[in-house]
RNA sequence: UCCCGGGUAGUUCAACUGGCAGAACGCCGGCCUUUGGAGCCGGAUGUUGCAGGUUCGAGCCCUGCCCCGGGAACCA
């Protein structure tokens, strides 16, 4: 596909930020001679678009530079890890159109992690400590307040090293000792008390199995990992600055096999009407607020997917909004607007009513069915034409007629003459309504020589509507999908869930012309005057509403009210 | 209370390291139209958190303050 001006954006400028001006700088100043990112999530949830945030910056760096791009997983907690997760990860980060240079496990380590621990406790700067992660916790202080030293901290090196094969070994029960680093317990950095490096947990790893019995905590895994994979650049969000006293600690006090690595932070994505945390959307999939990780309301990748947004969507979105430390909420119309741009250039048109009205032509000639062209795609002409089938008996959209119309009301109301999209023009003469004053069919009245949408007296009409032959129609579900939350930050003040939107999902019975009949699951095509709509990767008869097209009649309505 | 970040249109980001504060989305108005879509043209939006200081000149440098976010798991 040739990509137009406003589709996809085009790598040869490239987006700046202070991280491309720092990598800039470092590799001028030779602190770098080359750039290697890398993309670590743990293994224990599906990637939703803050994610695709910082894949979309480690592996667009990578390319931009020239260097690889690890994708690795950060296993070091079996407690909540899943391969589960492993997999669907994986084929998140290749749908969205990256390729990991290789796929590791920050558990692949765990020799070298262990050896380095032993270093580390040969060199006087590590510990066992006997006491409880409570009492740990407590003696660590406040904010402003020194912490307390562990009476265990000055075993010799030779009684460390003992106790730390020992705890290797299984010679104890969980939480019953742990490694600490030594290094200061006023420390005005939080991470710097003495923070824990092993951790004892008699569980199955879901790739060492039970070859452990300790774990690397994240502080003692993290920036080795990185070390030994040879990262020059190392991003992580900014709730990681903490660490970096850290990071840079570790690393100081070992070989490392190549230069050491740089941890720069960077702000995450918010957006405005979503909850991004893993626990809240654990929540909304446990209590069946939605249907699944891949529900098309959930900001899942998965979801996103689902719901046919497509990959160069999300990624045009993640270059535009750039990277930078302020906090930061991106409105939702940004992606959508992106979303829109995609598909107006390559989805096909297609007409489906979603809430239909009978319309009767009573000039038609009884049982008559013509055939019409229309065209596919109005922005790519090789997108070619279909043939619709054109009949007496039509469905139109219920709010396409209106028997007292207020002003600016341009659609079809008795007397006035609107064209059918690439059909005929037709004049609604009266409606037939039930004992509530329900439309229940409306009359019309067309004319022939209009055929295509074009009258030879070269009149004009003011609206054109979509329709479908009633006797030709293809019967579809369409799920419409408005906010999650209709608060547009939702939990800032009290509970997210408080502004859950009861009708974020209406399901609705549907006609479609008969082109719907041939749609490919996954699929997106618009309905014309509708929006975009995703084909269901199951089930044919059943789309998704992607995104409106924007609305100016909507609008005028929403102003008044 | 201590440490680290951050504060520029409604929102997200720029502003070539001191030289006329801009862009995108959104909003408003118009044009055009066989999608009230798309497209095109135009417009508004700012006490650059506050107060001082340096300077011919400050969003940028200095001082003091205010506000927001993050940080005290054997989570990542």
């Amino acid at each position: 596909m040739t990509p137009s001006p406003h589709d996809e954006t085009t790598p040869t400028e490239g987006p700046s930020d202070f991280i491309r001006e720092k990598i800039d700088a470092d590799l001028a100043a030779g602190r770098f001679d080359r750039v290697q990112t890398r993309f670590p999530p743990e293994p224990n949830g599906y990637l939703h678009i803050g994610h695709a945030k910082s894949i979309c910056l480690n592996f667009g760096l990578a390319e931009q530079y020239g260097g690889p791009c690890l994708l690795r997983f950060d296993d070091t907690n079996p407690v909540a890890e899943d391969p589960e997760y492993v997999d669907a990860i994986i084929d998140d980060i290749r749908w969205l159109g990256f390729e990991p240079t290789d796929v590791v496990h920050a558990s692949d380590y765990f020799d070298q992690l262990y050896a380095w621990a032993e270093e580390l406790v040969g060199k006087g700067l590590a510990y066992v400590d006997d006491q409880d992660a409570e009492t740990i916790s407590a003696q660590r202080g406040g904010f402003g307040e020194p912490g307390v030293e562990s009476p265990f901290r000055d075993r010799t090196p030779e009684e460390n090293l003992g106790l730390l094969r020992q705890m290797r070994d299984g010679a104890f029960a969980d939480g019953e000792k742990v490694l600490r680093a030594k290094i200061d317990m006023s420390a005005s950095v939080m991470t710097m008390r003495d923070p824990v490096l092993y951790r004892i947990r008699r569980l199955p790893h879901h790739r060492t199995e039970d070859r452990w019995v300790i774990y690397p905590t994240y502080d003692w895994a993290h920036g080795q990992s990185d070390a030994i994979e040879g990262v020059t650049h190392s991003l992580c969000t900014l709730e990681f600055a903490d660490h970096r006293p850290l990071y840079d600690w570790c690393l100081e006090h070992l070989e490392l096999p190549h230069d050491k690595p740089e941890q720069t932070e960077f702000a995450r994505l918010g957006l405005t009407h979503t909850v991004m945390s893993k626990r809240l959307l654990r929540t909304l999939v446990e209590d069946g607020v939605v249907d699944g990780w891949d529900d098309p309301r959930m900001p899942t990748l998965r979801g996103m997917r689902k719901r046919g947004y497509p990959p160069e969507a999300i990624r045009a979105f993640v270059d535009e909004i750039g990277v930078a430390k302020t906090n930061s909420t991106v409105e939702i119309e940004l992606l959508e607007s992106h979303v829109r741009r995609h598909h107006n250039a390559h989805a096909l048109r297609r007409m489906v009513v979603l809430d239909p009205v009978k319309v009767v032509i009573t000039n038609w000639p009884d049982g008559q069915v013509e055939h019409v062209e229309a065209v596919n795609n109005p922005e790519d002409e090789s997108a070619g034409t279909r043939q619709v089938p054109f009949s007496g008996e039509l469905w139109i959209e219920r709010d396409d007629f209106m028997a007292d119309p207020p002003p600016k009301y341009y659609r079809l109301t008795p007397g006035r003459e609107v064209r059918l999209r690439a059909g005929y023009f037709i004049t609604a003469t009266d409606a037939v309504t039930d004992a509530d004053g329900n439309v229940t069919e409306i009359r019309a009245t067309y004319d022939p020589e209009t055929k295509g949408g074009q009258a030879p007296d070269g009149r004009k009409v003011k609206a054109t509507i979509h329709w479908v032959s009633a006797a030709h129609a293809e019967d579809l579900t369409v799920h419409l999908y408005e906010r999650l939350f209709t608060d547009s930050h939702p939990g800032t003040e009290g509970d997210a869930f408080d502004s859950l939107n009861p009708a974020s999902r209406e399901t609705v019975s549907a006609k479609g012309e008969p082109a719907l009949a041939d749609v490919t699951p996954g699929e997106v095509v618009q309905l014309e005057r509708l929006g975009y709509f995703a084909v269901d990767p199951d089930d044919t008869r059943t789309l998704h509403r992607t995104v409106g097209l924007r609305d100016e009649w909507a609008n005028i309505q929403k102003r008044k009210g």
